[in-house]
DNA sequence: AACCTCTATGTGATTTTATAACATTTAATG
DNA sequence: CATTAAATGTTATAAAATCACATAGAGGTT
């Protein structure tokens, strides 16, 4: 992936099923290095949300843990999925009330959002932290940032073209 | 106001009854050039919203509007805050689930807020629409922006200043 | 004024999202 | 093992948002 397009995993088409099991490994690894438990409830949530490659409310989520078997009170959900946006595997879309997983598990970064308010799909890119005017805005006004919500709301280029034809 | 302060109206003090009157009339100017109905309720909740000068939650509001003899099922504060804010009369907080008064109701803006995590004090400056690199992620993929959300998460400078004493 | 129409408001009921509190189990450590 | 801490399960409840439908007002037309 050059350069140019590494700040977004989009709209496009992709190797899902690859895309899945990569992103599992990856995790898995990050969890080893770091001592954390991804434990069978966590791993199948982080699971879902890459099987469906879409925000998935938690209690989307619920359901589909408890038909894999687990606990089918909404804190199971709720727990599983702070696990996952606390490390960064996944992240909470505020606009929607709504997880994905993690598109670039591997950087260190700020995500951004852009949400097609059509279909729901949801691309993820990365923010160089502090971007542009803001951090200049937070600066000036003696504002620590510590996390930055960046959710664009707008038409996926497949819904733009459905709307055309 | 100078035009390095102009983008951040923020966790300064200033002459807060003033800034309400002033406010209101604003909004009322624009309602009459553009032909829409400023009724009692959403007077009220935009007077409610601006008098705490805060993030209030829509049950807030209604508790208000309630005291000052509306209706008090959650459909009232939830209309006029869908008035307000479809008309850039107030802003919703995503991540607080949240309403505040605008704070630039004169210029046509993409809002960004400051969040302060420890007393819920929000800011809101103004951020120049495509913004950077998400804006080019966008176009990179095609997709339409239509709204933008920027939410900064962390700590105001007053309580910054008690966190050190 | 009488009529019509569209918008706005009031209200009851319900849905969706999220957390609190506490018991139980499982894993890690000495 | 025994102890402790972390994770899970479950009941109950809180908080946020919407649905559906009845009523009331504002504007326009004759």
């Amino acid at each position: 992936m050059s350069q140019s397009e590494a700040t977004s995993v989009g709209f496009d088409q992709h190797d899902h099923s690859a895309c899945v099991t990569d992103a599992i490994a990856s995790v898995e690894a990050k969890c080893c290095a770091k001592g954390l438990r991804l434990t069978p409830v966590r791993r199948k949530a982080l699971e879902v949300l890459l099987q469906e490659h879409r925000a998935l409310g938690a209690y989307a989520v619920l359901d589909l843990l408890r038909e894999a078997g687990f606990g089918s009170q909404p804190p199971v959900a709720y727990r599983a999925l702070d696990f996952l946006t606390k490390h960064g595997f996944a992240h909470r879309i505020e606009r929607l009330n709504a997880f994905v997983a993690c598109a670039h598990p591997d950087e260190n970064h700020s995500p951004a959002f852009m949400i097609c308010r059509l279909c729901d799909a949801v691309a993820e890119a990365q923010l160089p932290l502090a971007e542009g005017s803001l951090g200049a805005a937070a600066q000036a006004s003696g504002f620590e940032i510590e996390r930055l919500v960046v959710e664009a709301e707008g038409v996926c280029p497949a819904c733009a073209e459905q709307a055309n034809s």
